[in-house]
DNA sequence: GACCTCGATGAGTCGAGCTCATCAAGGTCC
DNA sequence: GGACCTTGATGAGCTCGACTCATCGAGGTC
């Protein structure tokens, strides 16, 4: 079998045309050159290099070998530091899951933070709902997700990677759309348009329970799972409903958008979900780049 | 540095993910496979493999390794068996002069030839005049060379690769064109479009011996260097002119081409040239190959 | 709890590759 | 033409790495 070392005494000596040289700089002496050499050529049973006492040069065969063999050693040194930097958590891919409503403004930040810390990783994204983040982080088809909590999971591990404001999405036309922005109790009795309450059942109860701290009560007439299904409703002025900020960025015609004051002001969260002994070590560094985005440098 | 065995025992162990049976797939015992995986894992400064007494699972470094390490020992085989073949001259890349001349019939029938005979050759053409050629081959610029002989230089040797007859090439209104053949008799005091003493030195020394042999002289109007030149003259009416018989593939239109009876009936050599000591393995099959075009098998 | 599987590890041995010394070929120089 | 120099090949001796064999220990199964 070839033998890296076989290699680099080859290249070197095809390069210095010289065994004293070429053993200099290969840090050996002449003599085990000489035999490396030679077992090389055993090896690919021909001869490389034309030898006297007086000239060394290539044959056909050393000609034509020597540039593979260039590559092959080129190619052993950039496998090991990619392999490095892929250990070390910053080289690779990582597989990571999100949810439709991510992918409107917090998403792209992602990618683009990535690319600048880490450029030398990739993330592949695929759009999955929550559930499917959770089988898909224990079963490996993604390493990590982006899902809305609380995350129980007993083998998953998770953590906050991004808190929003809700806003007061309302058709134009609206009454309350002439306000600077709009409080819970303006919301009593008014025609609403809700979250299903088991397809998208982290806004549902998000909005149950706010409504119920504020003791109010609209009046739901659909509930739907998609933002933005939800938001072509309202923009048809069926009601007005509460989304996530981010929703802003989908930029509906016909629809304006309202801060809404809230006791916590930043309800809805996306968390960062990986598996417990999860070893891929890019986590470490996404996990790191998330907390960065939360805390942005002044 | 790393090493290749260790490359095949990981390639291997990840393809099983059990120590044992990679093992005996090496054709070594265990205790030495874990160790060459350990070296491995400490060159690369990083875990590949996940191991427990129980089960054995690549690690994202590992899964970024493999194919890397796949792909330099796919690489070394390839290396290996081309740089075989090379030296044994069944592939490689052969640098072959040629005269113009012999790019009419011969060099395509040998191209072809040598696809069919040798797919793993590739011939490198350049066109040369005979004397540049020999320059060519002395400096190593060619292998080999398609030239007109004699080949007198002491450090070249050269064989017949081609023998073919010469033709007499008259204007269509020429009244030798309602011969079947032509006789050097017929020259006699006939213009004539002959060749340069210098530039074409190999058809002109031919043709005077051939004229003296025969005690006949033609009006030599022009003397010039390329054949297709020559017919170029003798379709605008000038004269006749003897060409070799490839020169009927170019078809020239308004000229036809008769049989020139002759004691020897291939005077038109093209020889094989190629320096002595010359060590390209691909000389000695492509000298086979010329023979074998002469005698064609029945 | 006894048993089995499987990777890790320790002890002993053998061989590959290194160093040093030397040879042989083929130039150079006086 | 002979002494000398350069350079790659080769031989002797030694060292260190890698293999074999035996065994351990973790973690399942029955």
């Amino acid at each position: 079998m070839l033998d890296f070392a076989q290699l680099r005494c080859f290249a070197v000596v095809a390069e210095e045309l010289h065994f004293g040289r070429a053993a200099a700089r290969l840090n050996m002496t002449q003599p085990p050159l000489s035999r490396q050499i030679q077992v090389l050529e055993r090896v690919l049973d021909c001869q490389l290099l034309d030898r006297t006492s007086r000239s060394v040069r290539l044959t056909a065969a050393g000609r034509s070998f020597l540039p593979e063999a260039q590559r092959i050693l080129r190619l052993a040194e950039t496998a090991a530091y990619v392999t490095r930097q892929v250990a070390a958590g910053r080289a690779g891919v990582l597989k990571l899951g999100f949810t439709a409503a991510s992918a409107y403004d917090f998403l792209p930040r992602l990618v683009i933070a990535c690319r600048t810390a880490m450029p030398d990783v990739t993330l592949s994204l695929r759009e999955m709902v929550t559930k499917d983040q959770v089988e898909g982080i224990l079963s490996g088809q993604i390493d990590a997700g982006l899902i809305r909590p609380p995350v129980l999971h007993p083998e998953l591990e998770a953590e906050r990677a991004l808190a929003e404001p809700l806003v007061a999405a309302l058709p134009a036309e609206h009454p309350l759309a002439v306000r600077d922005a709009v409080a819970l109790a303006d919301l009593h009795a008014e025609p609403f348009i809700g979250y299903a309450p088991h397809e998208a059942s982290y806004f549902h109860n998000l909005l149950v329970s706010l409504f119920a701290g504020a003791g109010i009560q609209p009046r739901i007439l659909q509930q739907l799972t998609q933002i933005h299904s939800i938001l072509a409703l309202v923009r048809a002025g069926l009601g007005l409903a509460l989304v996530p900020a981010a929703a802003e960025r989908l930029r509906f015609e016909g629809i304006v958008f309202r801060p809404l004051h809230l006791a916590q002001p930043q309800p809805a969260e996306i968390h960062l979900a990986w598996r417990k002994e999860s070893d891929v070590p890019l986590l470490a560094p996404l996990r790191t780049l998330l907390r960065d985005m939360q805390t942005p440098p002044p």
